[in-house]
DNA sequence: TTGTAAAGTAGTAATCGTTATTATTTTTGA
DNA sequence: TCAAAAATAATAACGATTACTACTTTACAA
């Protein structure tokens, strides 16, 4: 049985806190099929238009980000930190990726250079994850 | 009437070239939807699937490139060298910026800290394109 | 508690960008 | 001119996401 937040001011539906949750304690990038299915056991009348309907709640709220559409699904990531990623090209896997990112002087240099207003940039790297780097080491 | 290119080889068809000729010449980074609808006109019996075929056989042979999926459409660049986008937010148009891209040496760096083997980048800035921007500023 | 209005959800239908299919047309090379 | 290969048009199918509606849950106060 899940735990109610302390005070139920916001966020106050089971199904969204548990959403926002899988979200948080996985490192997986999910789909909303995902969670949906990580879900699906302990509620089982959860329904998918919920998962992304507060997906896309959690957007507008600043608790999640989208990482744009991957393989066909919108994939999901509730680590709201300044980080890029990595589409390994042998599993289809994200992960996470720390540098790689243009420093905030960066973004002010090419907003004068452009003559764009650069709010943010997202980085997306192509290669092989550690993992399946590891597996080719090991002569799998 | 358009020309053939000089010896047939490769791109034997009207509309294959027309489509690639379409995405070279503009530096709106077009939908499929777009392409099809500029060369319409000119080719009353084109048809939407000869121009997703067509752009996905550009892609395999490197003559283009995806950006992904952009507000639910997928777009291409006819521009294969290196270079980043914006996305602005307030027209939604997609303007190529230089800069901003991590050097190759940097790729290599990252694949030593995170164990994966970076192989490219894409960068993506979110903003607003010079054209909204100099609006913004006349006060339109 | 109990009532009630607001918010949230389940289940399903609809949407729409993209892909697959098949008969037909175009291109190619002899 | 001919036949095989490649490409296409038109349409159907697909699938991820969104919209819709009746029902359920929540919050909050009496």
């Amino acid at each position: 049985m899940p735990e109610r937040s302390p005070k139920g001011r916001e966020n106050f539906s089971r199904k969204r806190e548990a959403i926002l949750n899988a979200l948080r304690n996985t490192d997986a990038h999910p789909t909303a099929e995902w969670v949906y299915r990580r879900l699906k056991p302990e509620y089982p009348d959860l329904s998918l238009g919920t998962v992304y309907r507060n997906l896309g709640r959690f957007q507008e709220a600043g608790q999640a980000v989208s990482l744009g559409v991957i393989g066909g699904h919108e994939r999901f990531d509730g680590d709201t930190s300044r980080h890029a990623h990595l589409v390994c090209e042998r599993c289809g896997a994200v992960v996470d990726v720390y540098g790689g990112l243009p420093e905030p002087g960066e973004l002010e240099r090419i907003s004068r250079l452009s003559g764009c207003i650069v709010q943010s940039a997202s980085v997306t790297f192509r290669g092989i994850c550690g993992k399946c780097a590891k597996e080719d080491g090991d002569g799998a």
